[in-house]
DNA sequence: GCTCGACTTGGACTGAGTCCAATGCGGGCT
DNA sequence: AGCCCGCATTGGACTCAGTCCAAGTCGAGC
């Protein structure tokens, strides 16, 4: 994920250790993660780290477009690092797992013109709930 | 929507007046609105219902399916009195107008087996997000 | 009209997130 | 290399939505 450091000082990031851990942490192999899972993480590689600058870095992260937020869950927002290719999400409504998925046709054709309501309609976030497999077995 | 008191009625809900009033509030011509929302309008009608009785009152309502929760908006869950009408929801990423629609097609049809990793999937949320036309103008 | 248990109350509590004034430090400039 | 400016970070207090609980209330079946 050094690329997204690249990306990130091209658009005059001042680069710091703490967004550079922040950044790696969402690098890693967890994704969906809450900001304070990622919180705990970054602490990890860099025990000072404030929450507030991981707040605020995920929040800049979120505006550029290069994190995705995700609130399947109603407690906490949850970062989505896979923001580049579009997809949706499938969650279990027992044990809140979250997989992405992508599914074939695209929703927003789906919106015909008379039920836009003058809106400039750019984006949709489709949420599949369900039962995972694991729960459906106990 | 006496006929959602008839419906709570033959559910074995005792009825109060503080249900009665809860579900006058969500019958009215507001529709989404905010757990408070809901809590102060309860009050212009009877003033010493307490805000753990309005959330019990909804979170009974939403588990008896005569009301939709929905989170569009970060802050608050919302609730929608008009769950027997599927639907979906238009949010205004400005202003945070809320819009019931109605796409054309069916989401779930949409997830392939093959990306349904063992779930069960009993049902999609949908969320266009766009910008409304007063803050277009604006 | 009594009684019992479901319902309500309100205040304390939690968890997630935001705000802010003081301080630290990245990096462009010389 | 060293300075300095201003962006970033810090941490602690604060807000906001929602939950919990023990005590008191009251709907409705008998």
């Amino acid at each position: 994920m050094s690329d997204l450091l690249e990306r990130l000082r091209g658009r005059g990031w001042r680069m710091t250790a703490q967004r550079r851990v922040v950044a790696e942490v969402l690098g890693g192999e967890h994704v969906h993660l809450t900001a304070d899972e990622v919180h705990s993480r970054a602490v990890a590689k860099l025990p000072e780290i404030s929450r507030a600058t991981v707040y605020n870095t995920l929040g800049e992260l979120v505006s550029l477009g290069e994190v995705l937020e995700v609130s399947t869950d109603k407690r906490a927002k949850r970062y989505d690092p896979n923001a580049h290719r579009p997809h949706h999400h499938l969650v279990c409504a027992q044990c809140g797992a979250i997989r992405d998925v992508h599914p074939s046709g695209n929703p927003l054709a789906d919106l015909p013109d008379t039920e836009r309501f003058g809106f400039t309609v750019s984006d949709v976030e489709v949420t599949y709930r369900g039962i995972c497999p694991n729960c459906a077995a106990a």
